[in-house]
DNA sequence: ATGTCACCTGGTAGGTGA
């Protein structure tokens, strides 16, 4: 079984790139975030029409999500329960005896403003939530773009991102709480290249000088590590016309 | 390089968010 997560930047632009990948990497999972889309304009036939199942939460403009899979997912969550958050933030359901949590965590701007105190508000109830979650449903995914490059290793230069946002120690900690609940960032699981990343910023020609941040994330729980094979990035669709800032992240699971 | 991209409002540019 096959997961993956995308930051898509606008679904309404990417849309053909997103279903020429699903061709191609053939997943049994996608989750997307920053559609951009109102429910009212989520482009559901075209995935119908290419044999996938799909779950959206959108707004106007900001943040959007999917789930996209072959089977039908059920028992689909949108949001967190109880933050009562006016950002559509986390879309939720259960695929092949997987619980599959697609988020996209706050940018948070920059420490010490709104966003941040957001950013950090937002951190504490997905932690609560995934620890009920992991309760009922031991064999849990978590993906999505964190906005948080959990290490010095996740970061092209750290010493000038130190402390800037994605790399401050509130955020890192919060990651660590994370897997403090039972999850492993299925990528460390393994071997990987040096300067892996799955951001690379559109200005200063970053991603053909290849700096970047590692800030999209597939977290797995305990239940789950075992079965974990590979955990990939694929670069290939930054590589496209017109791409998005982020590329996908994949975990194959036996 | 404050370097780009996407989307909105409100117009054919400027502001916001990332």
């Amino acid at each position: 079984m096959k997961l993956a997560t995308w930051n898509v930047n606008s679904l309404a632009v990417r849309l053909p790139q997103v279903l020429d990948w699903l061709a191609s990497a053939t997943p049994d999972v996608l989750v997307l975030q920053e559609t951009k889309l109102t429910d009212d304009k989520f482009p559901q036939a075209a995935f119908a029409d290419a044999g996938w199942q799909v779950q959206w939460f959108g707004q106007k403009t900001y943040n959007g999500v999917a789930l996209v899979s072959r089977e039908a997912a059920t028992d689909v969550v949108r949001n967190i329960p109880g933050l009562g958050d006016e950002q559509a933030r986390v879309i939720a359901g259960s695929v092949g005896g997987v619980r599959t949590i697609g988020a996209y965590f706050p940018n948070g701007q920059e420490p010490g403003s709104e966003k941040f105190a957001y950013k950090m508000r937002w951190l504490d109830a997905l932690r609560e939530w995934v620890r009920v979650e992991l309760q009922a449903h031991p064999a849990l995914v978590l993906m999505g773009d964190y906005n948080i490059a959990p290490d010095d290793r996740d970061v092209f230069d750290p010493v000038a991102w130190a402390g800037q946002i994605h790399c401050t120690p509130e955020e890192r900690a919060h990651f660590q709480g994370l897997l403090a609940l039972g999850l492993h960032d299925a990528f460390r699981l393994f071997e990987q290249p040096p300067k892996s990343w799955s951001w690379w910023d559109y200005r200063n020609l970053a991603f053909r000088k290849n700096q970047g941040l590692r800030i999209d994330h597939i977290l797995v729980s305990d239940a789950l590590r075992a079965r974990v094979q590979a955990c990939t990035i694929d670069k290939q669709p930054r590589r496209n016309e017109r791409p998005s800032d982020h590329t996908p992240v994949l975990v194959t699971l036996g």
